[in-house]
DNA sequence: CGTGTAGTTGAGTATGTTCAAAGTCTGTGG
DNA sequence: CCACAGACTTTGAACATACTCAACTACACG
């Protein structure tokens, strides 16, 4: 199996808890399955009970939900490193759908196995709770974007918290990033029309902070952005001194 | 120390997990700080690094941010038996006040406490990540609901859940229940002005589905309720049978 | 009885939606 | 290599939803 730097959930893992080599090395042990997606793939669908989980190793995902009416929610994007469905380890029914944006390759690793490791290590069980947790930071933060910021930044805060997310993992050059994503896509994130989200990002390409031209966000002014986009890094709980010492 | 009856996070955690005598018996006996509070009192703020829990014994808490055009978002409710940060156990530093809505009784836990117990029982670890995960559950329904619902059904989705929620801990009279809230509140957790919810809720009242007054809501017709608020009470995971054994 | 908070109403305005059509890009097959 | 199909983007115009502002009402509390 791959070496600690071709699985960036370790990477992750390390940046975001405090691990010791046993720990580490015993995630590192752990047998994946390694399974590739094309595009706008459904892995998981609402409703299902996996047995499993997955970790991105490349690629980009979204979890959606569907509305009555022919509406479409994401509420959160995915990128290498993260574990979309780790909530499935104590959710058996998994509320939301995850979809592949890209093309992406993934590490399933069964329940089972998760568990065990939680079980022997609470180091363990405390770093995969905290991934968790921090999904559900993000959520909110997301939930006051959507409620509380017009089109622009919220746009604005979205491409922040992409690039940060995704220089954490080292898949940025410079301020700009590879974000294959569509407009509708985009929408369905945001909470307003792809119409809309055309025109917002006119707005902000005129305004000399943003330019999203084939699946590629350069990000013209960092602090302009981050003011436009009312963003605090905070709630993305990248920083290691956020962390509780668990015996 | 009260009995068990008397703790409503027992009585939740029972219904969400499924825990041994022993594992109910150690939560029973976890030493406890009781503290009332006036109702719009921060309990926790943002930026805190707390070595505490709490529970909601009595009372209506919300958790909010604040943007910085001066707008505020109420990412979700708390009721009896709701640990509202739970997950500053492993998060070291909140991200999101909480705060009373009406005056409340909170039990306060140790940090400390609930790690030890956790590490002691993965059962018991299993059971509190899993309310965490809950939460984030509920997040991701209200990001939906914010994003892509109109007014109105928003406003019936809210109140189906708080409907639900609050008779899981026996706090409902029939179709009715408190739910003493003003209406800026409702707007501040709907992503609308005050002035659009007081409109809001006499168009649902017009229709015949609910009425809210003076802190108390009726829903006038539930199964209208649901449609209305294309709600689908799945994300609540209030069911045991969504429930993975963690032996 | 006055004060403050919450709720209510109306009018004008802003932000974002819908619909429809045209333009652009990319991959595929002939 | 070109023509074509399909997905994505862009534009305009009419419309809907929700916001802001300001005034007024109702009610609880001291």
């Amino acid at each position: 199996m791959a070496a600690r730097e071709e699985k960036p959930f370790l990477k992750r893992l390390s940046k975001i808890a405090r691990l010791s080599e046993a720990d580490m090395a015993a995630l590192e042990g752990m047998p994946l399955v390694l399974r590739t997606f094309a595009a706008d793939q459904d892995v998981v669908v609402e409703g299902e009970r996996p047995h499993n989980c997955f970790a991105i190793l490349e690629g980009l995902m979204c979890c959606y939900k569907l509305t009555g009416n022919g509406g479409r929610q994401i509420p959160a994007f995915y990128v290498a490193g993260d574990i979309p469905d780790l909530h499935s380890l104590h959710l058996k029914v998994i509320d939301t759908s995850l979809r592949t944006v890209s093309p992406c390759t993934l590490a399933f690793v069964e329940h089972e196995t998760l568990h065990a490791l939680c079980q022997k290590s609470y180091a363990i069980a405390s770093a995969l709770w905290r991934v968790t947790l921090i999904d559900g930071s993000i959520f909110r933060e997301w939930e006051t974007n959507i409620g509380r910021r017009e089109a622009a930044a919220r746009m604005a805060h979205v491409m922040c918290e992409a690039y940060l997310r995704l220089q954490a993992v080292g898949l940025v050059e410079g301020l700009s990033f590879l974000f294959p994503i569509t407009q509708q896509q985009l929408g369905d994130a945001l909470g307003i029309s792809t119409v809309h989200v055309n025109r917002t990002l006119q707005s902000l390409r005129r305004e000399g902070l943003l330019r999203f031209e084939s699946g590629r966000v350069e990000i013209l002014d960092w602090p302009a952005m981050k003011v436009r986009g009312d963003f605090d890094p905070g709630y993305l709980h990248q920083d290691l001194s956020d962390w509780v010492p668990s015996r």
